[in-house]
Formats: structure tokens, C-alpha cells, sequence
DNA sequence: ACGAGCGTCGATCCGCCCTA
DNA sequence: TAGGGCGGATCGACGCTCGT
């Protein structure tokens, strides 16, 4: 029976939702936003757990009204890009505000036939899985005063990219999949189908300048303390889904990935 | 050599917050 | 209270890679 742990209902819900073949529906061709999350809200709704949705510039887009925890939908075109996605100015981490965050990641057709699709899989995971950092509070800043007339203003608008569940694991595709922190005590429905490592890297990045003459971009980076610690989580599937199982994509893949996207914005530079 | 497919970057739109 | 500022989201152009 149920732990009272809200994400493993929401979870559950949505499971249930897809093998009922409940499509995401969108208002018009143009909704490039609410079809997936609207989906999603009424998954939470079934649970009968209280919830604020808050406006859509709220992070996270769904907050629980018992607990602290926190929901970040993502939905995503399939096919379409897989290995990251645009966080915009929100970096993904576990906990928020003293919120823990959960992701929905969900995939739908990236070219329905019409405005009524199906979900083609999912991932709920702890944020912790995709940043386990905690300290960091996103600011954007602007500066004013720039162009000859001195009066254009410059946004300095972080905008971050995080790998996404699926460019990060194996066997999540076409699978409904939970990723929670090992510790984390889920009920009987639930069984493992895979342990899930990430490890903190040799260096933390602490900031960056930009040259507006030379369009150089610097980062600043300190020797990270708790280099090589290892962050575990387990993967989960309700029974009676599919029991394939969940690993991580081989480290030195997401190497070469995240050092050939560093390649790119070098040669910007 | 060339085209398909994929990924990245910058553009664009628009709702909401905040402050003057 | 108006509008400047901020943030979420997808789209389109482009360029790289890989297979034929």
C-alpha cells in the first residue's frame, strides 16, 4: 500500500493514464507549452493530492500543498532532440526554495496526424539525479548603458542545457520509468530495475567573464571538494510494465558529448 | 560528393512579476 | 497601474557527421 510518498502516487497515476491510452490533447497548433503539462495536471488531479500550478513563469510548475515536494514538467518531441534540453534559467536540481523537486520527463509524437497523441514514455526523476547541487541561486543581471548612444541594454540571460534522463541512461526509452535517491523507501508495486551512479566532477565552474572586444568567453572553475563522490539512485518500474533495465550510457560517451559541445562554443569564440 | 538526420544556437512570442 | 524586465517554451537556420 502506499508509503504516503506523493511522488510514488503521481508516478503510479501516470502509468496508469498511459497503458488506459489517455492522449494529451492541445487546444490549437500553436500550443507549444500547456498540452503536455495540462496532461500531467490531470494525472495529479486523479491523486486527489492538493496542488497550486502557479502562473507560467513559476518554478516548478506544480508545488503540493502537504508536502513540500515539487513538480517541473518537460515535455519533449520524439523523435527530436534526446541527449539535453533548454532549462532556460532554471539549472535542475533536487531541491528548490527548500522544495524537493521531482522532473516529468514526456515524449510525445513530434508529428501527430492530430491534436489528440499519445504519451511514447516517461521519466520521473529526483532532480538530484540531474544536479545534485543545492547551493546555487540562478540571477540573471543586465547591463546598461551599451552602444555608442549608450542606451541599449545588455541581458546577461543564463540559459542552461541539462542532459536529459534519456541521453543519460539506457532502457528508458518506450518505458515508464521511475529514478529516485537509494535511500528513498518506495511500497510494493514498485521493483528495481536498475542502479544508477553519477559522480561529481574534478571541477566546479564559479563564474565567467565576457569580453564585448574580443567576444571571449572565460569560465572560472575551483578544484571541486567533493570530487568523485558518487550520487546512487535506483530505477523503478511499476509491475507489469516492462522489466528491461535501466544503466547508465558509458561515462566516457557523456564525455565525449559534453567535451564536443565545449568543442562547438570554442570555435565561437 | 552529397544528402539525411541530428544537435545546437539564436530568434521569437508572450504571460506574468515587479517597480517606479 | 503601466510598462520594463524576466522566464518558459518551441521553432527555424545552419552546420556537423555519417552512410551511400
Amino acid at each position: 500500500m502506499p508509503t504516503g510518498q506523493p511522488c510514488l502516487e503521481i508516478f503510479a497515476q501516470c502509468v496508469e493514464a498511459i497503458r488506459a491510452n489517455k492522449l494529451i490533447s492541445r487546444e490549437s497548433r500553436q500550443d507549444k507549452e500547456f498540452h503536455f503539462q495540462n496532461w500531467f495536471k490531470a494525472r495529479l488531479g486523479k491523486t486527489g493530492l492538493h496542488f497550486e500550478a502557479g502562473g507560467r513563469n513559476t518554478y516548478p510548475d506544480f508545488r503540493l500543498v502537504a508536502s513540500t515536494d515539487g513538480f517541473e514538467v518537460k515535455g519533449l518531441a520524439y523523435p527530436g532532440r534526446e541527449a539535453n534540453y533548454d532549462c532556460n534559467s532554471q539549472v535542475p536540481s533536487g531541491s528548490h526554495n527548500g522544495r524537493a523537486i521531482f522532473y516529468i520527463f514526456g515524449r510525445y509524437p513530434a508529428e501527430p496526424d492530430g491534436d489528440s497523441y499519445p504519451v511514447l514514455d516517461l521519466v520521473v526523476c529526483h532532480g538530484n539525479f540531474l544536479n545534485a547541487d543545492h547551493d546555487y541561486v540562478h540571477k540573471n543581471k543586465s547591463v546598461k548603458g551599451f552602444g555608442s548612444y549608450g542606451d541599449i541594454m545588455i541581458r546577461d540571460r543564463k540559459m542552461y542545457v541539462a542532459p536529459t534522463p534519456f541521453g543519460l541512461t539506457t532502457g528508458t526509452a518506450h518505458n515508464q520509468t521511475l529514478i529516485l535517491p537509494v535511500d528513498f523507501r518506495v511500497d510494493s508495486r514498485f521493483r528495481s530495475v536498475g542502479r544508477l551512479v553519477r559522480r561529481e566532477a574534478q571541477k566546479l565552474i564559479v563564474g565567467y567573464t565576457f569580453d564585448l572586444r574580443t567576444n571571449t568567453l572565460k569560465p572560472e572553475s575551483v578544484e571541486n571538494p567533493a570530487a568523485g563522490t558518487e550520487h546512487n539512485f535506483v530505477a523503478y518500474r511499476l509491475k507489469g510494465s516492462a522489466a528491461e533495465a535501466v544503466a547508465m550510457r558509458p561515462p566516457r560517451e557523456v564525455i565525449a558529448e559534453v567535451a564536443e559541445a565545449a568543442e562547438a562554443t570554442e570555435k565561437d569564440e
